[in-house]
DNA sequence: CTGAAAGCGCTTACAG
DNA sequence: CTGAAAGCGCTTACAG
């Protein structure tokens, strides 16, 4: 293992200058650094991250925790927060918080290992882990949800997307429109809602509560809700979904009962997965920008570490777009 | 911040004994243990990671290097990691090489991060990463591909499932078979290849070379082969896409002509990706086991540095399994 | 612009 | 079974 005192006694320097050199957190002469860049590259010499880090702090990790993986919009949320990390040089460690006992648990595991940053949509989240987090004092960017004790904030407008898409339905014609959401308790499903029944209400619709039903975020979701709203006497003549998935299921379950969409019942998602062009009928949906909330994340994460932002909570909104396809 | 050192004052002992504690590398006495589990506890002690590397040697961290984290096989791959990783309290770092101009760089940057091992899928790599990796020591894990150099290797069996894919169509009496891969360059490709051809040969029917196309492993590339192969006189009546993002582009083509699939030409994917259930007609696939995959993974790289495997090469792999849907 | 020296928070021989 | 001390490879005042 090649180290910093190996390249100052190939360059003829002393192992100050080497790192002075490396960190560039101090000038160097030219002709000086320009020999003791020369022997770095002879030697292959790479710095000891566990030494900077004891003496210098950070670990140049982020963390980024979502609920699943295995929602395609979660990925795309890493990849965009790597546009921004990589050429930084800073590392991004995933977790799959479903694969713990709780998230919560995560949070704790990655502040042990001392990460400079941390990104968590924190659905679920006890208090005891926000406390720890806030202890802890690393920028923490929150996913999706406003952090309850005030901080950053990265966000896609649900409010609006939710009432566009259901305008939409109205402008088509659609005059008894179920909303079919995941989990209650989670601020997303609130804000699509609201910004659903403000359609409604825009439009002079009635807002009817047993027009609301509530599975979780998923294909089999879907799937129950439909039954619900669909064995009924009075069916809606349409389906908001909360996301894609949901919407999906409720495809299954328009198919098993032979209803055709959207003649029968218009369905709509939200998110834009790829799955969403790729089902019969097309899925309409809100296109829900992942990559870009990633990139936004990770920038507001920098910012702070770079110390060019300090104690105001600054929220990014992105904007989402209404994608219309066949199934309204 | 809470170091070793008031650990050992609250609990009158030395800071050599709150280590071994700590680490559990020597036996404490019973009552020692307890009185700094318990200063542990009370002050809410964390062990520094830099100053144990620093000591210790290993970072705790391991990466992932994925072509694409687009594609949703992979990361149903880190997610099988994890599942292995998380119990040891061991770190995955995930990269997604398209976001870097190649995956070299991204070698290069995560060997100077001193993880303590790595898993590639290692297409198109240079020879000097490969010799980089192999300087490092590290244990590493190649994903679909046997490593040049000799090394641990985990894929599924290619070529039998392209063989069953193919053999599927004949006995639905297909006679006239093409194969759509991705990249020629590309082990599993190549493998794939192999298996189709091993299957119409033991059908008696004619290998030709006309009948195989080679394009890019996404939908684009689906949709550009499929152009290939249908707008010619004589039209294969099937394709035996090499995954399942190809199989989907085909699917468009077809659709753009107004053939009929499987009527006038069936298709089948590999992969089995969420998509492939979801499309219309939906896609006769093989199922490649993503998270069982990057579960083998995590196990071949713990024995490594566990110490219980040293020198001999291994090669894990995992069955694949045909499904049927309405696309053959 | 550069160097000598202290010390970051641990682990690990070494000694008892 | 436990402790005192050296040292891992860096960074950072301090001094010149």
């Amino acid at each position: 293992m090649v180290g910093i005192r190996d390249v100052a006694e190939a360059a003829g320097v002393s192992v100050s200058t080497v790192s002075q050199v490396v960190t560039g957190r101090r000038p160097v002469a030219a002709a000086t650094r320009a020999r003791v860049e020369a022997a770095i590259t002879r030697l292959g010499y790479r710095a000891h991250p566990g030494a900077s880090q004891l003496r210098g702090g950070r670990t140049g990790t982020i963390a980024l925790i979502v609920p699943t993986l295995e929602n395609p919009f979660y990925p795309l949320v890493a990849v965009g927060m790597q546009d921004v990390l990589v050429p930084r040089n800073i590392l991004l460690t995933v977790t799959d918080a479903s694969g713990m006992d709780r998230s919560a648990s995560a949070i704790h595991r990655l502040l042990s290992r001392r990460v400079d940053a941390m990104v968590a949509a924190p659905f679920g989240l006890p208090e005891s882990s926000l406390a720890e987090l806030h202890d802890a004092g690393i920028p923490f960017v929150s996913l999706g949800k406003a952090p309850p004790g005030g901080g950053d904030f990265v966000h896609t407008d649900d409010v609006s997307g939710a009432r566009e898409v259901t305008t939409h339905l109205i402008e088509r014609g659609r005059r008894r429109i179920a909303f079919l959401g995941g989990e209650e308790s989670v601020v997303p499903t609130q804000q699509r809602l609201e910004g659903y029944q403000a359609a409604l209400r825009a439009a002079g619709l009635p807002v009817r509560g047993d027009d609301v039903v509530f599975e979780e975020y998923t294909r089999e979701g879907g799937r129950k809700g439909a039954a619900t709203l669909l064995d009924r006497d009075d069916r809606p003549d349409a389906i908001v979904a909360a996301n894609d998935l949901i919407a999906l299921g409720v495809l299954d379950a328009t198919r098993a009962r032979g209803l055709r969409v959207p003649d029968d019942v218009a369905v709509t998602g939200y998110d834009d997965i790829e799955a969403a062009s790729l089902v019969s009928p097309p899925l309409t949906t809100i296109e829900n920008p992942a990559r870009e909330i990633g990139r936004a994340c990770a920038r507001l994460l920098l910012e702070r570490l770079d110390g060019m932002v300090t104690d105001v909570a600054r929220t990014v909104a992105l904007s989402t777009r209404l994608i219309v396809r066949d199934s309204s």
